[in-house]
DNA sequence: ATCGATTTATTAACACTGTTCATTATATTT
DNA sequence: AAATATAATGAACAGTGTTAATAAATCGAT
């Protein structure tokens, strides 16, 4: 049956086309420029033809979610080289603040749109591939923390969650002007880095 | 001029009427619901109309947000009566998160969407009253927490943007739906709270 | 009280949005 | 070659925020 697996492959590349333009399109016109008449024309097909190859926007948007997580995750890569758990733990939370702040878009899809979170409990079954694995890896890191009793001991899930909602609250006010409430807008990178600092020495000490 | 002053009053009963229609389909709908055209149905104007009260939906969405402050605010005010810092500080924490999980909406137009902050910037020449309201009270409590040697002394803005950042990291990843990601869905409003405890605990240790 | 000016309100329209239906064109199978 | 399945499309639906032109009402001055 090498017709029909030709045919899947023309398929898949036909969605990758799509994809390849809405992320274009993303990353440079933003966010909210992304519609499907624009990816549309971007791939020269008309605007009901990228049905055929998707459910619905938020499909699309989750991919491009999805793509968002492979480079935050590629920029983790060099975590594994540091072998002291909670200098990595400092490293991916400085590492996460970078990522938010460089790609505020994709920050935006990975972490508070909820469109992409529409499309895994519809469609996926619940499974986040690329989000998983971030959330796996701070996991491992506060574990390995624990272990070798760096951090005070506790339920691995709670720590995270803590740990997660300080990088996470830092740049999500950040990127929606939230911050510049509360130090100089010029201060406010500054201050967030000191402020990641404090964490994970007060982590240390306690 | 008496004319003059009646004319003002009456615009200011017309704004009024706007907002708590808006409000009242904020509500009840949800904040993706509210479109000029319902809220104009509602007040029995037209929708070209609202433009003569308002200058865009955007100034709309403001004054919505600052309603919510006046809600959290007002959820703040038995505070007072706890003498304790840290312990105030503790329910500040416990109000915030169960005020963005009670108003989910309301929390979303206060410190996710960027709608309000765009008027702010374009109308308000920088002035936000609700909204620096509340975050006095945070800055505030966090002086006297190391005033009286409380917590570890620091700069006041950076450790109330740590504090702060917790919360909201908290708070945003529950309404959207990230943090059942990391512990079952039912457990979630349990290890938010345990989360914000456990910060409090370290505070006071480091 | 009437005229002109200002304020208030509306209708119609623009340029968009995501999405669906019916129809046409293309490719594959019988 | 005819029948069938797949792919692609144009037109339309029901919305969105917003603006320009126009009508109605109110006010100030003669």
């Amino acid at each position: 049956m090498g017709i029909l697996e030709r045919k899947e492959k023309q398929r898949e590349e036909i969605r990758k086309m799509i994809l390849e333009a809405s992320m274009q399109l993303f990353v440079k016109e933003g966010f909210e420029n992304v519609s499907i008449r624009k990816i549309a024309d971007l791939v020269e097909y008309s605007p009901t033809t990228l049905y055929i190859y998707f459910k619905d926007k938020n499909e699309i948007l989750f991919h491009l979610c999805e793509m968002g997580f492979e480079r935050m995750i590629a920029s983790n890569l060099a975590l594994v080289q540091i072998e002291n758990p909670i200098d990595r733990l400092y490293l991916l939370g400085e590492n996460y603040i970078n990522f938010g702040l460089e790609n505020p878009e994709y920050y935006d899809l990975m972490f508070i749109q909820n469109a992409p979170m529409k499309t895994i409990r519809e469609q996926n079954v619940g499974h986040w591939p690329n989000g998983d694995v971030a959330l796996e890896t701070l996991k491992h890191i506060i574990q390995e923390c624990m272990d070798k009793k760096l951090i005070p001991t506790g339920d691995v899930a709670t720590i995270s969650m803590a740990v997660w909602a300080v990088a996470h609250g830092l740049v999500s006010l950040a990127i929606r002007q939230r911050l510049e409430r509360l130090v100089e807008p010029e201060k406010v990178v500054q201050s967030m880095h000191e402020s990641i600092r404090w964490m994970i020495n007060t982590l240390k000490k306690a």
